[in-house]
DNA sequence: TATGTCCCGGGATAACTATA
DNA sequence: TATAGTTATCCCGGGACATA
């Protein structure tokens, strides 16, 4: 006999609009609890804010990075649903007007119900098939009938913008079949749909072959060993959302960046170092410096000079920090400097070292930073999805007295397949006696040599530009360190970090809307986007933004080699 | 002679550093 | 998300030395 779709103590959705309470946990949440009950928390006193029109407790801010995964996954949420030509959107049908306000809305309740509605055809595959057990609620990106003999069993899948499966796929999975079958459905497998790595698009819109679908056993078992830990999660974050105070003891760590990038770290940040932060501490509050190291495994030595009970980097003895390393330096002797910037509170410099390694250099350089963007999804016939494509460039010429002799520029939003026009430019604009200096050089050779295999008739003066490139940041990293990049917030020897340090005069705070690379895609992909695109629902990008877009993307983008002759300068 | 301990170097690997 | 490069760490075998 076949299992009745529906639970009896689960709530008939006939009646749902009406007597279902609003499940107070989304998959979603269910994660955020999963990564910090704080988080959770968060979460859910914004939302209670935003509800009754008040100012959210704490600012939630995702970074660009965020803001463009998040819309690599609406993409392909799209191509996916693309596979099934029969199947129903829930999540579209369930949007209705409200008769008072006439505003539209989405109705959870009327989600549910239509999903048992659509379930009971048995026929068509469903995408964002909405269920709910407790006070959880969960929507499957697609659900697919599979007849066994006279009964009728779903597949449940989980789209992802990735090419790898990971640990938080396999959670979610079980979140939403654990689910789904308390709710009463059969499922008889879980499957991923992810990207196949290496899609070469070969006609624009065509993206047959761009995802593939993942079911084998040890995914089920994997999800199956995952179901078990359900009822435990749900109860702890029912007690976090019982909290009447912010759960404080749950302090900033590597939950906040992992698996995602977490909203409120601003927030939780702010709140544990208080007035006192790193950048308006002066000598006027000793506050201790904390033990930390560059590369440094998890911390590994760090935490050996805290378990002998060191707690202030600028007290622990130069040999103590020498033993840590073998009794010698470190490989490049980088914490050696890094403790001593520290334990001085002034730059360690070797001046004749930097000056022997520049003096190697082909001069003038020219100094090189490309900006790219990529589509998991891939737009442009002959591209790659994930593949790095150049849309601008930035080029400063150097000569070795540290005088600037020019500055070249590049830059498409057209829209277009941008790196015909990119690559003809770049090969006019280097100069070919010259050494190219980039900043972590092995991400501008690999465009260089992309653009080199694209362009056959191009391939000789491009592959000799790829080998005129040379790293700028290994010679600033052998001899140089600024206490103030051993407590950066972000990576110490990050270009970003280490500008402010040399050259206090350029700072990339002072930029527009585009400060970083994730900011310059996203200022792309507003400058290029066709013409009557929306950036929110209604909104049409105005001439005026793509405008202001473009000057943002040559700000940025002229700062980033700008900063390198003025590194080269202090260097010297 | 057999066995155990320590250290060192080399190779593989995982994790981290950068970039977008 | 991805890639390329770097580096800490693990593991292993070999040599030196001590011990049974």
């Amino acid at each position: 006999m076949a299992q009745q779709l529906w639970r009896a103590d689960s709530q008939h959705p006939q009646d749902a609009g009406r007597r279902m309470t609003t499940p107070h946990l989304s998959k979603s949440l269910l994660n955020n609890y999963r990564q910090c009950p704080r988080r959770l928390w968060l979460e859910m006193q914004d939302r209670a804010a935003r509800k009754k029109g008040l100012a959210p407790v704490a600012q939630a801010v995702y970074s660009a990075d965020t803001t463009k995964r998040f819309l690599d996954g609406h993409v392909i949420g799209r191509i996916a649903q693309a596979c099934w030509s029969e199947g129903v959107d829930i999540e579209k049908a369930s949007w209705i007007t409200d008769e008072d306000t006439g505003q539209r809305q989405r109705d959870l309740n009327y989600a549910t119900h239509l999903t048992y509605q659509w379930m009971q055809d048995q026929r068509r595959p469903l995408f964002e098939a909405t269920f709910q057990h407790q006070n959880l609620l969960v929507m499957a990106d697609v659900m697919v009938p599979r007849r066994h003999g006279h009964r009728v069993y779903w597949q449940m899948i989980e789209v992802k913008s990735s090419t790898t499966p990971k640990d938080y796929h396999i959670t979610d999975l079980a979140t939403q079949a654990w689910v789904a079958e308390q709710s009463g459905v059969d499922l008889d497998s879980v499957a991923l749909l992810l990207v196949n790595k290496g899609f070469e698009l070969h006609t624009a819109g065509d993206y047959t072959g761009l995802l593939g679908l993942h079911d084998d056993p040890d995914l089920q078992a994997q999800v199956r060993q995952a179901q078990q830990q359900m009822p435990t999660t749900l109860r702890g974050a029912a007690q976090t959302l019982a909290l009447r105070q912010e759960p404080r003891k749950h302090q900033p760590g590597d939950q906040c960046t992992s698996p995602f990038e977490c909203p409120y770290i601003g927030h939780c940040t702010e709140k544990t170092t208080g007035q006192t932060t790193g950048k308006t501490a002066k000598q006027t509050t000793p506050q201790p410096v904390p033990i930390r190291f560059y590369n440094d495994r998890g911390g590994a030595k760090a935490q050996t000079l805290i378990d002998a009970g060191h707690t202030d980097l600028r007290q622990v003895p130069p040999a103590t920090i020498a033993r840590l390393w073998n009794g010698s330096t470190d490989t490049h002797g980088v914490n050696q400097r890094l403790a001593q910037a520290v334990r001085t509170g002034r730059v360690v410099m070797d001046r004749a070292g930097a000056q022997a390694a520049l003096q190697t250099l082909s001069w003038p350089v020219q100094h090189l930073d490309f900006e790219t963007i990529s589509f998991i999804a891939p737009v442009w016939p002959g591209t790659q999805s994930g593949q790095h494509i150049p849309f601008q460039y930035s080029l400063h010429r150097q000569a070795q007295s540290g005088q600037v002799l020019g500055h070249a520029e590049f830059l498409d939003t057209t829209g277009q397949d941008p790196r015909r026009a990119l690559a003809e430019q770049l090969v006019k604009d280097i100069d070919p006696r010259c050494t190219v200096l980039a900043w972590n050089d092995s991400f501008e050779r690999a465009v260089i040599r992309d653009l080199a295999e694209q362009f056959a008739e191009l391939r000789k003066p491009l592959m000799r530009i790829h080998d005129q490139v040379q790293d700028l940041l290994p010679i600033v990293r052998r001899h140089y360190f600024h206490p103030n990049m051993a407590q950066a917030e972000g990576s110490t020897f990050s270009i970003k970090t280490v500008l402010p340090c040399m050259a206090a005069h350029l700072q990339y705070s002072q930029l527009g809307t585009v400060q970083n690379g994730g900011e310059a895609q996203l200022a792309y992909l507003l400058a290029a986007a066709p013409p009557g695109a929306e950036k929110e629902p209604g909104q049409t990008i105005t001439p005026a933004e793509r405008q202001q877009a473009r000057k943002d993307l040559l700000a940025y983008c002229g700062l980033d080699t700008e900063a390198m002759v003025e590194i080269v300068k202090s260097l010297k």
